[in-house]
DNA sequence: CGTCATGTTAAGGA
DNA sequence: TTCCTTAACATGAC
């Protein structure tokens, strides 16, 4: 449930839901998710900690916590990488396939639910320091986007993509936003007109808007894997589960006639990312 | 069988 | 050193 609109999304769901609960245990199911840090590790620092607030900074959800003496507070990060899910379900449910990590949280379990296990948990706040803007706060400015593009030969989706410049944008809405600027994603960022990164902010801004509200707008239910959220189910052309699916203007829609001049959808391969494009629209 | 998938990052090259 | 590119990770959908 990767980009950072799903993320935000789910941060303001989840939000409510955890305030205040107490994080009794800690199962680890896959190693892989918490990489270096030992199982032990993590239960020792979280169990017993109550949750305070559920941020977010880019992709990342950051769990606030403090300890039972409320002198200690510390953050539990959750990186869902590219398939994983966070869901609550009843204790007395049957955990699901793939479940990497599960938090206890009395009668209630907050389950991790990650196939690809390309996600990751962890209570070192470090692998968070190195992200650059959020795209979605006040931070990002047009002096900040402007400052991403110079002095540099790569491209300006590669830029984009970039974490450590701006946090938050993935494949989909920089295809998206590039196409709504009509830049072509190949140009080097140092290449933009004033112009373009002023277009190209507005964008971010606007689509990021647009799909937190779309989110937020839709019904969803966090509260058991069995009912789905419905939401962030790209990648199937049915609509998996025939549920709401999330509409693109680019991305995804290789071949098909884009909507503003009439020319084939083109997708290529960047940086081993598909990158979908106009090639008229965004020469 | 093969190709593709919302992401990150270690390792290698220039 | 820095900046950039590539391959790898693991599983499912089509």
């Amino acid at each position: 449930m990767p980009e950072l609109p799903e993320v935000e999304v789910l941060r303001r769901h989840l939000n409510p839901i955890l305030t205040n609960k107490k994080i009794v245990g800690v199962e680890v199911l896959k190693l892989r998710t918490i990489r270096t840090e030992s199982p032990s590790y993590i239960q020792d620092a979280i169990v017993g900690c109550t949750i305070k607030n559920v941020g977010r900074k880019g992709k990342f959800l950051e769990l606030e916590l403090v300890g039972s003496e409320s002198l200690l507070t510390l953050s539990l990060i959750i990186h869902l990488g590219m398939t994983g899910r966070l869901f609550l379900q009843n204790s007395s449910e049957l955990f699901p396939k793939h479940v990497a990590m599960v938090f206890l949280l009395g009668e209630e379990y907050l389950v991790f639910k990650d196939p690809r296990s390309f996600g990751r948990v962890s209570i070192n706040n470090s692998i968070i320091k190195n992200l650059g803007v959020d795209a979605y706060s006040s931070d990002f400015t047009e002096d900040v986007l402007a400052s991403v593009f110079q002095n540099t030969k790569q491209s300006v989706k590669d830029r984009l993509m970039n974490q450590k410049f701006i946090a938050g944008l993935g494949n989909i809405y920089v295809c998206e936003v590039l196409y709504m600027s009509r830049i072509s994603p190949f140009v080097s960022g140092s290449s933009l007109s004033i112009q373009q990164v002023k277009t190209l902010y507005e964008n971010i801004n606007s689509i990021l808007h647009e799909q937190v509200r779309f989110g937020l707008s839709l019904d969803l239910d966090f509260s058991g894997e069995s009912k789905s959220d419905g939401l962030f189910y790209y990648g199937s052309k049915s609509g998996h589960r025939g549920q709401i699916k999330e509409q693109f203007k680019i991305y995804g829609r290789e071949g098909i006639v884009c909507s503003i001049c009439n020319s084939l959808i083109q997708r290529t391969s960047q940086s081993n990312r598909s990158t979908y494009y106009c090639p008229k629209c965004q020469s």
